[in-house]
DNA sequence: CTGAAAGCGCTTACAG
DNA sequence: CTGAAAGCGCTTACAG
């Protein structure tokens, strides 16, 4: 069984197509008893307005794209999870696509998503992004898009993210508090923001406390699907390349779980030898042994607020109303696990 | 700049608009100088065609909808991850919904899509469904519906699972195996057809040892949000209730997990006192300690598997060809690891 | 209160 | 090789 066509019930009651249309939107200027006819029937002939048609018509689809770098991975599942719970309440579709952190697949996917017409993109950038003219066609084309996480500053349009400058901060400063005088960084990659901020926060606690911030104590990864080898890999270099390292500020979870593995492998003490604090504050953080001292960061929310901001700015554009963008900076803290001793300071 | 639209290229050029789409198409009975001249100017025009009027037109989306119970999963999001890579290939964009295990949202979620006018969906069942009208009525709408995972095995639709019963058994006989002989089992919510494959694949197990089954030792999660906490009070449960079980199969990792950190919170040592076996192996599952013994479950695999099968149900539908539905069961293995002793057997 | 008219942007069968 | 015509299913401004 199809689902019907105002057509359809138009002929079986033998009234016009708009009158169906108005009398189904209860349009004031339609009579009680048609309303009643109408409607009845479009329930009983199971009516759904097509929204094909619909969009044509309204050019609106009631759908937004989101392109994420990771699919399987705790923080960006929960923020996935918090835009598609918001949406859903406010009517609206996620269409989600991976990018890989590839820039060229994001490129793609920002192409598909705006010929695909979707009212509003939502995007956390991929690590090879370094270039945003497909970013600027969004704005250009007056579609609204909201950035999350991994943002590109230049770029001129909403962002939901954290202080990472300040959260590396407190979590070295922590490192520093708990009597750890020489700190290594295993720092993401190059371009996106947050692992610059991160680094930077890790710089500046370390300037600030006068320890010596030496650049070979600050190693790279991706970030990526490889983030548990990474970190192993690492971990493993440090032990080599170094004596006397006794805490490390590690750009996320993942990375930091590899380093633990390896250290645990090799039977260098943690937090005795030495201190761990990672980013992020993936479930399986409180679980590990030791557990990881880490920085909360909140994804549902961030995913919820991401929506919610450009929702607002689909009506605004609707309405051709002026958008202000804006940077909103949810909040994070400290959480200290086992990974790292008592603060003496 | 908004995408350009036919009637823009056609007056530009001052030829028809079919003319101008049949160029764009690449149809045989267009002249190679009218192609490029629209291709140009169809390029510099950055024209898009209207996926709005191209679906009314074509009645098709090259959409699909994903209904899945928990998005935040390391299973769940790998059959994503499949999903929507496999989709991007061949043109495909996924919506996706998360149920939440709830069968009413579950229900609502169905006819959202099917409003929508998706050209197929996908579903894992939420716990709470034990009734199917839902499903049954996309199947009378003709559209394509495959299910994974979490099925109902009375609905007639393709469907790609593991064998559930079998891997269980294999669990269960590898603690026999190595010894155990008091064996518990923590399963899954009760209508989901996995769990009772899963508990059923236990009780097998032990039969055909001789070993005497003990309701009394099954217990009871509902394998949600709270998998964690449900594994931790299970264990509780069970060091209160009964002495001497020295094995326990886990219907899914987290809830061992769970488990595991009771029983070393309490010195219930692993696997010298217990043994335990999870289901699905989380990536958690191999940096804990002990590190899990566990069924893999290949959910990457499952998700590309199961759109693949979606693809092809859709073209047949589009001609019109009859859909014989499958059951692909996929392939598990077990993992040993840590959490259970060498094998005696 | 109801309906005729126009149109959203495209595709396709058909005529010339 | 090109274009006039019809139509996908809806919405909205307007006339009566």
């Amino acid at each position: 069984m199809k689902p019907a066509t105002l057509k359809q019930i138009a002929e079986h009651l033998n009234i016009s197509i708009p009158t169906v249309s108005k009398a189904l939107k209860d349009y004031p200027d339609v009579s009680k008893k048609t309303k009643g006819l109408v409607k009845e029937l479009a329930k009983t002939l199971n009516y759904k307005p097509n929204t094909f048609a619909v969009n044509l018509r309204t050019k609106e689809s009631k759908t937004i794209g989101l392109i994420i770098p990771v699919i399987v991975h705790h923080f960006f599942s929960s923020v996935i999870k918090g835009i598609v719970a918001q949406a859903e309440k406010k009517g609206y579709l996620v269409i989600i696509l991976q990018s890989n952190e590839s820039y060229e697949l994001e490129k793609k996917q920002i192409d598909l998503l705006l010929s695909q017409r979707v009212d509003g993109i939502l995007i956390s950038l991929a690590n090879g992004t370094g270039d945003y003219k497909h970013l600027e066609d969004v704005i250009s084309q007056n579609k609204p898009i909201v950035m999350f996480d991994k943002i590109a500053k230049i770029v001129k349009c909403t962002k939901v993210i954290i202080n990472d400058r300040q959260a590396a901060y407190c979590a070295t400063q922590h490192l520093i508090n708990t009597g750890c005088k020489r700190i290594a960084h295993f720092r993401g990659a190059l371009l996106p923001q947050n692992s610059i901020d991160r680094f930077l926060g890790y710089k500046k606690a370390l300037l600030d406390n006068n320890l010596p911030y030496d650049p070979s104590l600050v190693y790279i990864c991706e970030c990526g699907d490889m983030s548990f080898e990474e970190g192993k890999k690492n971990a493993r270099q440090l032990l080599k390349d170094h004596t006397h390292v006794d805490g490390i500020f590690i750009n996320t979870d993942l990375v930091a779980i590899g380093a633990m593995t390896e250290f645990n492998n090799q039977g260098v003490k943690i937090p005795e030898d030495i201190s761990i604090v990672g980013f992020s504050n993936w479930f399986m953080s409180s679980v590990i042994s030791p557990t990881l001292t880490t920085i909360n960061q909140p994804g549902y929310l961030m995913g919820k607020t991401a929506f919610k901001q450009l929702y607002k700015e689909i009506k605004k554009t609707k309405k051709k109303e002026l958008i202000n963008h804006k940077e909103i900076i949810l909040k994070t803290e400290l959480v200290k696990r086992e990974s790292t001793k008592k603060e003496i300071l």
